[in-house]
DNA sequence: TCGAGTCTAGGTCAATCGTCCTAATCTGTC
DNA sequence: GACAGATTAGGACGATTGACCTAGACTCGA
């Protein structure tokens, strides 16, 4: 933890004081405290503001991409890949009740300031959006694969804001389910080469609902 | 329009502005601007920037109370008022695409803050689950509609969060159909005493899918 | 041992923030 | 017209912000 340069410090902090606090309630003193440093060393690591926004915002970029990549190694099967997206909001279901989606709450936030930096922040979703995509494609939904990563990526937003605001860890578990629910139908396809799926009589009639 | 107070004229100017801008983001001397009077007349009417939070939260409260009351005497088949929420999303798709949803950003922000008011916020989603609960409770789901309120609340939170991401409006009208056609299924033990509804067969297959 | 480059500490700067005060002005009543 | 209360204008306050500077300390190869 020690061995890592005082510039990496920083940006971790700031990555994290953003996401509890937000960018603009985030002071260079709040940050510096953080990293026990003094102000004015800060200065020389990052001239602005706005140079530490895009420091963390490249490292959320990087880590997001190492992630997604890893998933795309170990689950081989594209549903289980689209499962692991979906449950990241379980494994992280504390801080997204206190501080709702690190994503989605920051390019909220950068959107009303009007800030320079949305652009970057944006392509956090669309890292998602199009690994996703491509998850779906893979499931035989090259027509609408777009539509279901959005689609998804949505619910998962809206998942987050509320079990913020109504502090409701259980809200998350429970619409993890229906996120795993949909999903299903759209596995089926996918579950010939696998021999030991549950194809299960009672869903045969829900499968593709209009969608 | 100038025959309201200044106060009146106050509120409803910081209302606008704490939307587009956000609260923190907003100073004094922008809604006084707004509002064309000086920043010390300001101070006569409200003491606190706090103050000026609180009245526009219960001026929002009010006027939502006010929209889902008209919308509770217009529409006298549940599902048609909960088409009304839903179609929100279209009335206002120019402001979420800059915005997002007025309610969802206002609480986002407020829990990053920690602000006192985050509790007061937080009643305006209060108030949407407890009438949607209520609407679905109406349309035989008593078991589950709070369940359904907050899934509906959710997805419509996250379409709010992804079309001012994607400054996409078009995803806005696809995801309204959607969640228009997921209301269907929940409508059908309403339409008994409903004749001239629409009752097709391929709906019947996706009839309360597990949810 | 020296010296160039890297890093750090602490202070200064103008601008802006929320807050607050006082004097002037408006408005309606007697 | 005189007076009281409501309303307004404009400035001043202490604190904090992001930005910036400079002097000193460290590191490491020559």
């Amino acid at each position: 933890m020690s061995d890592k340069t005082t510039r990496d410090r920083i940006i971790e902090a700031a990555d994290q004081l953003f996401y509890q606090q937000g960018y603009e309630h985030t002071s260079f003193s709040d940050i510096a405290d953080a990293v026990q440093i003094s102000r004015g060393n800060f200065y020389y690591h990052f001239k602005t503001k706005d140079e530490i926004l895009d420091a963390v915002i490249n490292l959320r970029l990087a880590n997001t991409q190492k992630m997604l990549e890893h998933w795309e190694i170990q689950g081989e099967r594209p549903a289980d890949r689209i499962r692991s997206f979906i449950h990241i909001l379980l494994a992280n279901r504390a801080k997204i009740k206190r501080y709702g989606c690190p994503v989605g709450t920051l390019c909220t936030e950068l959107a009303k300031l009007n800030h320079a930096a949305q652009g970057e922040a944006n392509k956090l979703f669309t890292l998602f959006r199009t690994w996703l995509r491509r998850q779906f494609t893979l499931l035989g939904r090259k027509d609408d694969a777009d539509e279901l990563a959005m689609h998804l990526l949505a619910r998962s937003q809206g998942i987050a804001t509320l079990a913020s605001a109504f502090h409701d860890e259980q809200f998350i578990r429970q619409e993890v389910e229906l996120l795993c629910d949909w999903l299903e139908q759209y596995t089926e396809d996918d579950a010939r080469d696998r021999p030991d799926a549950v194809k299960g009589i009672q869903r045969k009639g829900r499968r593709r609902p209009k969608q």
